[in-house]
DNA sequence: CAGTGGTCTAGACCACTAT
DNA sequence: TAGTGGTCTAGACCACTGC
């Protein structure tokens, strides 16, 4: 096949690979062209197909071996890896259709607490923003929020009083981070939390913990406990995520 | 700098790169040196760069803009996604210090139930194997699994009795899939799913329903209710993710 | 318009390994 | 040992776009 449209040929041969893994045509453990039958059938020169083997096996999509050949990846079953989609609760609640609201419960700037790991892994003693919001769909309350904000990270946060923004808006669009980590769990919902999301005590709540930095320096603790019956997380997998 | 290690060229260039934006030292917008740049400094042709940091840019580590230059990635705040681990529950037990154990309690071959979307996408009107089992950590029960297998495309299942071995280990070791999806979400146990995990009614439970495709042909639905407790899911982000 | 990336060539030598 | 991938070169032309 000549290169018939507009698209460059590289991008044209991958598309035509990933397709073949996509729709299953390829199964797993399926052997691919090697570069040199690539080469010929496209007609073009050998860095140009071993550029799109090398990126298709960089996106873990495909696994080569020398003298072996090129083969379509198995998912690995042990330590498997999906993406999940954080949005921003605003993002998220417009998305469904609701209206969004917030309100900020407390604004408070003191010290790390002894007892809270979580705090005392962000500068220790140095000052903390801690603040309690809460996030509302269509008036109703659908997320309680407990976040502190590390000052010496970021200072600008001092200005902020957060009365109107909530502050995860606030810090997505204002501090670039380079690392986060999220832990997932389910927990019956305690007197204070029942009594912010207006429901009864020990209603089940999807709870995200997440951590942020920048390079080395913590940014921000959020702990987001939501209503498990309103919120849900969606996960997809495919080969080679993204 | 001249290739000192036995590492090729483009691995140090790449792993370099890598090292500023993961360590911070090269923050999300900070602009990346050209590839005429970089050839000069590493002393190597332009393909080598250019291999580089077009990986880099497809892994999203790096933006490129024609005449603007290459930009490290700012993570998306939006539609932000983050890489979550859910490996195979007998995996994840034995790698947290328990002993793993698993109890069958139903094995049903029957036709998809009308009012259930999830069996429906399966084959419709073909047969589905339908188990229900547990899972224990150290004696105690984890999770409560529902699961149905489609025998139009996995056939083997059937000689299979699921006994001893859990579905899921099964089914990762046999049935090459390509696309999965899940939802997570938090209930409160009902009757049912109380009795087997010997909790009261009205705990909090983590819910994982997890759809498996092998090109367009469904494998199998499952849903685990895991002790809110005992059981949680841990995600990270860093650039690239991988 | 000049600098940047996007693509591509037609070779080369080497490393590894399945057969 | 022959086939496969891994890496690299020294160019080339083009497309885009910010200065």
């Amino acid at each position: 096949m000549s290169n018939s449209g507009a698209m460059p040929l590289n991008q044209r041969i991958r598309g035509d690979i990933e397709g073949n893994i996509r729709s299953g045509a390829w199964p797993p453990g399926h052997r691919i062209p090697s570069e040199h039958a690539l080469m010929v059938e496209y007609g073009c020169s050998r860095m140009t197909v071993n550029k799109v083997l090398a990126m298709l096996a960089d996106a873990g999509m495909i696994e080569r071996r020398r003298r072996a050949g090129s083969f379509v990846s198995r998912p690995h079953p042990h330590i498997e890896q999906v993406a999940l989609e954080i949005p921003d609760i605003p993002i998220v609640v417009a998305a469904r259709g609701h209206v969004y609201g917030y309100r900020l419960l407390q604004r408070q700037l003191r010290k790390s607490r002894a007892g809270h790991p979580q705090e005392h892994e962000l500068g220790s003693q140095d000052r903390l923003l801690a603040l309690q919001c809460l996030h509302l769909a269509d008036g109703r309350p659908l997320a309680l929020e407990q976040r502190v904000i590390d000052v010496a990270t970021v200072p600008e946060a001092l200005q902020q009083d957060f009365g109107v923004l909530a502050p995860g808006s606030w810090l997505l669009r204002t501090v670039p981070w380079t690392r986060a980590q999220h832990r997932i769990s389910a927990v019956n919902a305690d007197a204070t939390q029942s009594a912010a999301l207006a429901v009864a005590v020990g209603t089940a709540c999807l709870v995200i913990d997440r951590h942020t930095w920048r390079g080395e320096q913590p940014v921000t603790y959020v702990r987001q406990v939501f209503l498990g019956e309103a919120y849900d997380l969606v996960a997809r997998f495919a080969p080679g995520l993204r």
